[in-house]
DNA sequence: TATTCTATTATTAGCAT
DNA sequence: GATGCTAATAATAGAAT
């Protein structure tokens, strides 16, 4: 959306054409690892796109989990179980404790571009997130706070409406269950970069 | 692609506009229950297109849980674990035991179709799913044929030719840890229509 | 190695079924 | 609850940065 354009564009009636455009492809490996590799990243961004749209539109409570290639783990996954949650919330990478709240009127295209400048600092949660995790029993009460504001947030958010609900079983259920995949993952890869959801999310307002 | 074009749209040269068209929407959430719920059906296949191409073109692990507004579950996981695939291979469901080496030449068009002639068979299986479940035990044994062919296939498919990586930690772990996720959301949900991912992946030849 | 730039292909909103 | 129909929006392949 923000674009530069550069005088030889501006000016020429007829636009040079730069590339050939899109092209229709086979649904097959991709042999060359460049290309590979390059389908891989937008491909990625995409999928947890359509994802996070699909959570915000429908209400629907959405988990993806994608490994590289080369076996890193990217993931998506809304509503954020809380007790992962508190270990951003209370993540001193954070400026804002409050960033839930931020970001109201950002757009779409403003959550795509977030993309490119975030990286340092999701290296940094994920080694933050190993210690966290081996702490998550001595901070557990020191979060019940934190939790309690995840919970209504998500209740309006994601209850459509409905908040009454959240103390239900089922819904306690579904957290639990949603807690315990993210942990297996956690515990099998060392590392998740669940910020790349927390990203998507914040970034159009939820 | 296969299109019936009736006589009114084949003869005037000037057709009929019979809709108006895709129109731009914001990502929040809908209002209207039955576009929300219209809206969660094709965004779901969306989605899982999206995934399977993925996992496809760039070799990619990859698993997607989607649960409806009204709490069904659904996913595309990629590769199957043995385990659970192996409750779909041993299905009276499926007329040939060996499914996975059918529809070599089928293309993405033909996978959209097949969502709309499969529908009570995934209900069947789902039923289904509730007894392999109890009775996985019973029929461990029996499978192990099974197993060790997809296995095979697995490796052959997504070791991108490295099958000798196929015993090693890594990937058992991830496994393992894939199989937790689907026995997670399986006990939570009582089924899941994890038949969408066979059918995805049979469909484009894997 | 990830993002930008375009022409193109792919997806899908609103209706009707 | 899912699918077929169109026009219009959105995603992205390939090349370059």
């Amino acid at each position: 959306m923000k674009k530069a354009i550069d005088a030889s564009d501006a000016i020429n009636g007829k636009k040079r054409k730069r590339t050939t455009g899109r092209r229709k492809i086979e649904i097959k490996p991709i042999e060359r690892a460049t290309a590979r590799q390059v389908s891989f990243s937008k491909r990625r961004s995409g999928l947890f796109k359509k994802a996070c749209e699909l959570s915000i539109l429908c209400g629907a409570h959405v988990a993806v989990i994608v490994f590289s290639p080369a076996k890193k783990p990217f993931s998506f996954i809304h509503p954020l179980v809380p007790s992962v949650l508190d270990r951003y919330l209370s993540s001193q990478s954070f400026d804002q404790p409050h960033y839930y709240s931020q970001n109201q009127n950002q757009n779409q295209n403003q959550l795509l571009g977030l993309g490119s400048t975030s990286d340092a600092s999701v290296s940094n949660l994920s080694a933050q997130l190993a210690e966290h995790t081996a702490l998550l029993e001595a901070t557990k009460s020191r979060n019940e706070a934190l939790k309690e504001r995840v919970r209504a947030l998500e209740g309006n958010v994601w209850m459509d409406g409905d908040v009454s609900c959240l103390g239900c079983t089922e819904l306690n259920n579904l957290k639990m269950a949603l807690e315990k995949v993210k942990v297996d993952i956690l515990a099998q890869a060392g590392e998740l970069r669940i910020m790349d959801a927390a990203r998507y999310m914040v970034a159009v307002g939820y």
